[in-house]
DNA sequence: GACAGGCATAAAGATTTCGTAAAGACGGTC
DNA sequence: GACCGTCTTTACGAAATCTTTATGCCTGTC
């Protein structure tokens, strides 16, 4: 009655639980669209991109699994999936496949509700900003460990991203070889002062417009390297 | 109730134990941000930069210390581990990993809430831990090992950057010759005062407005240098 | 005013460090 | 077992730094 009118996805075979939903969540101020299929769940989420998915696990024709999936592949809003209760290992599976909550059906209409405002709540948080560092026309998003320079997506490899978040870590410092060796290949390694240089270089291939006269990884002769601060 | 307003991190699945935080942060005053899951909380940390992390390393989805790892790649907060009393080789991995403590549970909440004082205080001591040293329109950063004439950025050579921390560590005083050659050159070299001669030049052609007329590095006609005070 | 000693500065070797490409070794995958 | 991506190792020209040498300045003394 008071909400925002946010759009719900819902995707339920029994007719039941959909007309019992249907009530509830009108009466709460929500819009609704509704699916009896997964397949069918898939195309209406395309067609109007949902701000919440409610997703029962135990569908009839694909695996709600899939579903879950090939939801997850682009949409970003937050699903709750419905399992039974006896599907312990179902849930989380579902979680590991990118479901925000749960409930166990029969359920609350209560719990159902308070879930729903919290995941809704949550994902206006995290969608508000896109967590990520700016340095000239570089962005790092690190949780994603993900690098864009000017937004194309830079790739690297494990030892080259290691090093290139411990500069970012410590941007505007000087480190020293021996203190990056020692933090990227542990301290066996810290004398080995040439991988510095050769992955510095791959560095700097892939980061800079003009690698021989960088802008971001700067070399200071004798001491070290120092990632620019901004 | 007393608090600064700390923004405080919960990263934990069991919701009973969420609770209890919940209610007992708040009521110290602190701000909170609660995730469910390990992904969940990446996404919040990178959202909202929280001023210290409490994370269960007994999380459904992705390993606890995977968690840890992800968020020490970037975030420089103190992290507070939660492990069960049966998982000792656990907090020492944790530990290694970058938590700066650990709380066993079941745990008594004035033990964490000490802790968490602890952490925090030590967190807010290192960061205003930067030792910048200003001396006329100089600037030094001792911890980043750089120097600014005017806001602006001037490089040295490492036994240059040598000499003028020496100087610099006890300035105002009259350095002789021997001394300095021997704390930057070593014992062996303690006669070659000519050394001196030039790198104070490069010193002050890098430092000075007026080199021939110099204001930071003095000669001590017969005995030395000694650099200015303030 | 000539001279000596200490100092400042520039510039030419000598030495070390750095950047880069490319080859070899390694590990996982199909 | 061949392939791919990654990491390690090697080699060499380029760059930066350190050492050495040379020259000139300033000050004070005789």
């Amino acid at each position: 009655m008071q909400q925002s009118g946010h759009l719900i996805l819902i995707i339920e075979d029994e007719q039941p639980i959909r007309r019992f939903l249907r009530a509830s969540l009108t009466s709460e101020g929500y819009r609704l669209n509704e699916a009896a299929s997964g397949d069918e769940g898939l195309r209406v989420a395309a067609s109007y991109p949902p701000d919440l998915v409610i997703l029962d696990l135990g569908l009839p024709d694909i695996d709600g699994q899939e579903v879950l999936r090939r939801l997850r592949e682009w949409l970003t809003a937050p699903i709750i999936v419905l399992t039974a209760r006896d599907q312990e290992q179902q849930k989380i599976t579902a979680l590991d496949a990118g479901a925000d909550d749960y409930v166990t059906k029969p359920f609350a209409i209560g719990e159902l509700l308070a879930r729903m405002r919290t995941a809704i709540r949550h994902a206006q948080h995290v969608a508000s900003e896109t967590p990520t560092v700016r340095i000239g026309d570089l962005r790092f998003d690190l949780t994603a460990r993900l690098v864009f320079k000017r937004e194309e997506i830079v790739h690297f490899t494990p030892l080259e991203y290691k090093l290139l978040a411990t500069m970012l870590k410590n941007s505007g410092k000087v480190l020293t070889h021996h203190f990056l060796l020692r933090e990227v290949w542990g301290p066996e390694d810290s004398q080995e002062t040439h991988y510095l240089r050769v992955f510095v270089a791959s560095l700097r291939r892939k980061l800079e417009d003009d690698p021989a006269r960088p802008r971001y990884v700067l070399t200071e002769p004798g001491v070290g390297y120092r990632f620019a601060a901004e």
